[in-house]
DNA sequence: ACCTGAACACCGTTCAAGT
DNA sequence: ACCTGAACACCGTTCAAGT
């Protein structure tokens, strides 16, 4: 996969936008190149949702034929991929270059991270099913080097890493979801109340309606973090 | 969805399995049925994955006509969101009828959860995409009355569950997507190596490598019980 | 090097028809 | 009530060909 992609983008390495200089805005006859391709999928993806994305249709946005996006791109998961990525690149904190705040750090990088996700709500779903791209592996790389100074001994950074992930993919993919539902919301509502009184405590602390997710998520947070904190 | 799920059971919900009684084993003519159908969907989506279910090759096993299970099911969705339910019935613990030891009971129902997830792994991605089937309902509604019981207050209950719910679900859709990729292991392990330079502290704690996946989630779980435990 | 249209294989589903 | 084959619309991708 990596392989196939570098492998795409030596193709086009060596001609880059010579045509922008000249003033011309980019229109539908701009030329194809592996950016504008990515970038119109995430947009594509970002309007229809994950069953939106087909080839034919990112070829008519990008004003090419269907069969030239293949030239650029092996398949259409080369193009999920690429597009999942780009959208998970982390521009780090204000850096203020050796901060002693560990615990701030670590959740300014977890909300950020589910707010990226939350910004291309296809893109939560699509992540544990693909490979782990550099934007994501980057991303877990500064996570253990601050939990690692922190003081975390190296045999438990491993769990940390982990919980930290798997809550964090599980608020966001369960979040993402919920808002793409938007169309059967109507009958959701319809069936929890039908169904109330099979679940009765589900149904008194309105589980399902309850949604201040951004809160729920952060305390759940912090619980790990306490528990994953190093001993002092 | 609900609606529409009713709707199916209520059209075969008068001839249930006269023929099986005469002796016969359960052929390639045995009628269809919604368990049949629902059954036989199961064992295609363990067998090929989420992929692999197509109508065709799912009435090819019922060793029907593919258009027979349209009379059945309204589509393709339907059968999707049957098969996940059928795969999350929770039949409880030993069942001391009122334990003391709610935590152990918590762990209980979750790791269950996540076992039977993992038994099946295309339900942990599907799971979130899907509307909440009757039998995830009843475990977040046992799970609602075992936190109550133990006195976590309704105005933390919502946090708890999502919490619980949120590093569940994270966890198991993780697992099992690492489980799934079994042909990209070689070139996943040969791209790590690769690229260790730039992710120094990953590679040094093995982080893709561990898998001591079933330690990690207990671990990452007592952890956020201890702080969703009610303060004593 | 880059793009294209025609064509193929495949898939979900509609329909009109069978028993 | 239950099942079916033919047919349609749609989609990813191959191929042979253009410039």
């Amino acid at each position: 996969m990596a392989a196939k992609r570098s492998g795409a983008q030596s193709k086009r390495s060596q001609r880059i936008d010579v045509s922008l200089e000249s003033g011309q805005e980019p229109r539908s006859e701009s030329p194809l190149s592996l950016e504008r391709i990515v970038a119109t999928a995430v947009e594509l993806l970002d309007a229809e949702g994950i069953d939106g994305l087909k080839m034919r249709r990112l070829a008519d946005r990008l004003g090419s034929g269907a069969m030239s996006l293949y030239w650029h791109v092996d398949n259409k998961e080369e193009v999920f991929d690429l597009a999942l990525d780009s959208v998970l690149e982390y521009r780090g904190p204000p850096q203020t270059v050796e901060s002693q705040d560990w615990r701030g750090e670590v959740v300014h990088i977890l909300e950020d991270w589910r707010a990226s996700m939350l910004r291309h709500p296809w893109s939560a779903s699509l992540l544990p099913r693909r490979a782990l791209g550099p934007n994501i592996l980057s991303r877990l790389e500064l996570l253990s080097r601050i939990l690692s100074r922190a003081g975390v001994a190296d045999a438990d950074l491993n769990v940390a890493i982990w919980s930290l992930w798997n809550y964090v993919m599980g608020a966001t993919i369960t979040r993402a979801s919920f808002d793409l539902s938007d169309d059967d919301r109507v009958a959701a509502q319809q069936r929890l109340t039908r169904l109330s009184e099979h679940y009765p405590t589900i149904e008194r602390s309105r589980l399902l309606l309850d949604n201040d997710w951004g809160g729920a998520f952060r305390k759940g947070l912090d619980f790990l973090l306490d528990g994953l904190a190093p001993r002092q």
